[in-house]
DNA sequence: TTGCATATTTTATTTTTGTTAAAATGATTA
DNA sequence: TAATCATTTTAACAAAAATAAAATATGCAA
């Protein structure tokens, strides 16, 4: 699992092994079973999260009903907003499967970042890759209507698709799960239709 | 204007005079007339914003439709994506007003972060505050309607309704001109009726 | 200033989504 | 296995958005 997590920071710095010690020592990485809740609603927190293996949601409860906002899956990270603004949240992070993560937080962070000031080099890297990626993603979203949105993701992240009950990715699309259900006939019907001609 | 460059930056780090000078001697001060285009659709470029004064907005041509996806404006900084992938810009960047813009590269960047790295430490910072701020952003737009949307950004950004044209309006808010304009009647009508009981 | 061209907003018709309710299917476990 | 709970599908109707077309406003040149 460690060398997950080192694969992908090889990406953007090298560590010596002297440092990669420094890193494992700090206890990062932990285990949750599907179902366990990382964040709730209305509590307080200072943990981040990065998914070596496994997939993780955030979702708000409005009137009553789930609103899921975001997946993450391998090699993607997480930092709740209440991290950042010290209010209580307002959404529930939990995991959607068994899951393999690393957990740290600002004070970690500081530590690191003052032993190895590269590593605030990547983080800010990190950091503003992220930003781009997810710009992109929310113009995709507004330019699109809920049937492209649906045939860009079975294109971009089809395993989503699989591995996330449809209700959950009907708000994550920004509709309603029926609306997602005749949707997909419709689409279907559509290849049926195209494969014919 | 450089001091209100100044200003912004002292909530994060302070400076002393001479590395203020430092900054202004890069020359990253610039004045854009209303229209200018700081990025053109299929063109690359290495240029980053941030707005001292006036607002820009990014949109892209889509079917002969220009679709905007967002607005900067005051202490409001953008980089865009064919900045960090290096891939031809699918949008296009223009100034809505006459603005007045630091404009940076990233030579420029690393050239100030070797010499100061509490400036690094700032952009890491200022990078993970913004990206946790555009997924609550991300988060609202796919949790509301169209109409609590135009609600919210009357709340949130009153001013961008008064300086922007609401056919631009519309397709940052995910939806068509026509939708807007019946949407706001709509909206209009409701609060005559509670005006009235 | 008028008149024209363009930009922007508003008004009708069609299509899609939301809503409510219920049924069907699938998964879990007592 | 039956019983329960979770998830997806289907249906009917209301509401909102997309589409298409018209109306209005604005900027600019003769």
């Amino acid at each position: 699992m460690k060398n997950l997590l080192f694969e992908f920071i090889s990406k953007y710095i090298s560590l010596t092994e002297d440092e990669k010690q420094i890193l494992i020592n700090l206890d990062i990485f932990h285990s949750f079973k599907k179902g366990a809740v990382l964040l709730e609603e209305g509590q307080k927190s200072n943990k981040g999260y990065f998914v070596l293996k496994g997939c993780i949601r955030s979702y708000y409860v409005i009137d009553g009903e789930e609103k899921t906002t975001a997946f993450y899956t391998e090699m993607e990270g997480l930092t709740p907003s209440c991290v950042l603004n010290g209010k209580c949240s307002k959404n529930t992070i939990s995991c959607v499967e068994d899951s393999i993560l690393t957990v740290s937080d600002p004070n970690m962070e500081a530590e690191i970042f003052q032993k190895f000031p590269k590593f605030e080099t990547m983080c800010r890297v990190l950091s503003e890759e992220i930003l781009v990626k997810q710009q992109l993603d929310f113009d995709a979203f507004k330019v699109s209507s809920p049937e492209q949105r649906y045939l860009n993701l079975l294109e971009k992240r089809p395993d989503l698709i699989q591995r996330v009950p449809q209700y959950q990715l009907a708000s994550f699309l920004g509709i309603k799960p029926q609306s997602l259900s005749r949707l997909r006939t419709r689409v279907i019907e559509k290849n049926k239709n195209s494969v014919l001609s």
